[in-house]
DNA sequence: TTCAGTAGTATCCTTTTGGATACCATGAAA
DNA sequence: TTTCATGGTATCCAAAAGGATACTACTGAA
């Protein structure tokens, strides 16, 4: 299953270069949003840009855009764009974007297994949210 | 399971900040090598300094260290340094870091449907890691 | 007429990540 | 006496990732 001596056969996928699948993968379902985008997709069949906004305060409009255009292009989501005005786009995930759920659910877990191994401390963003939701 | 939404409590465990737990994962196994190396470890029961970067030829000493000391530090591997000359080092997986092996292993499938999706294009890195063995 | 709401671009800047290079201590072997 | 091997540090630098801010087009409502 592994493959151990691939490390040597360097690869190119959809222009990522990696040595190992699992390297692919982290390129395409890694970084500080994606995950984020498609845990919340995951709970709702469509979500419009602004809706996705509302989910994450903390992110960008530039960055929700990119990280979105780059899932699409990754085929993990598709983008359907309504000629009305004001515009409406919707975000949805495809069967290979589903595919990764469990590995996201996975990821959770052992974040919660870690969390309590060593403790959280809170920082003190309850408020923070209340004035960045304006 | 999931925590829809959790995502407004922004907390903070070992340095890293987060406001789910997926991001604290990804935060502790993410990276450009941190997979790789536990990966390699997942294999062989202890693996010296030097080992694992023959297994990684295109890591440098820095990075290598660097990577090593911030698994140590968040529990996954163990070090243990042995008080000879030339000195040795050797690092093995603790349960913790055990337990982020099936995840590991859920990506690299993950990866290789992807890669199965889109295909692949070789980089010629067979000779290139003939010469990075020196 | 000005404003709000939507889904963006474009530009510039900061932070984080990763990499190149040089250096160190030790003891055995050549 | 020089060299080799090991497992590192320290310093500086380049590239990538992420973020702030300003701007756009369109229409309907106030």
């Amino acid at each position: 299953m592994g493959e151990p001596g691939t490390i040597c056969g360097r690869r190119r996928c959809r222009g990522k270069e990696y040595s190992c699948s699992m390297e692919l993968s982290l390129a395409v379902i890694g970084g500080k949003w994606k995950p984020l985008i498609l845990w919340h997709l995951r709970e709702t069949p469509t979500l419009r840009f602004s809706a996705l906004r509302r989910t994450m305060p903390a992110i960008t409009q530039k960055m929700l855009t990119q990280q979105l255009r780059e899932l699409e292009s990754d085929g993990l989501l598709t983008r359907t764009v309504f000629a009305e005005v004001p515009p409406r786009v919707e975000y949805a995930l495809t069967d290979l974007g589903r595919g990764i759920i469990p590995i996201l659910e996975a990821l959770c877990r052992f974040g919660k297994e870690f969390e309590a191994r060593f403790g959280v401390e809170a920082t003190d963003a309850t408020t923070a949210v209340a004035t960045a939701q304006r």
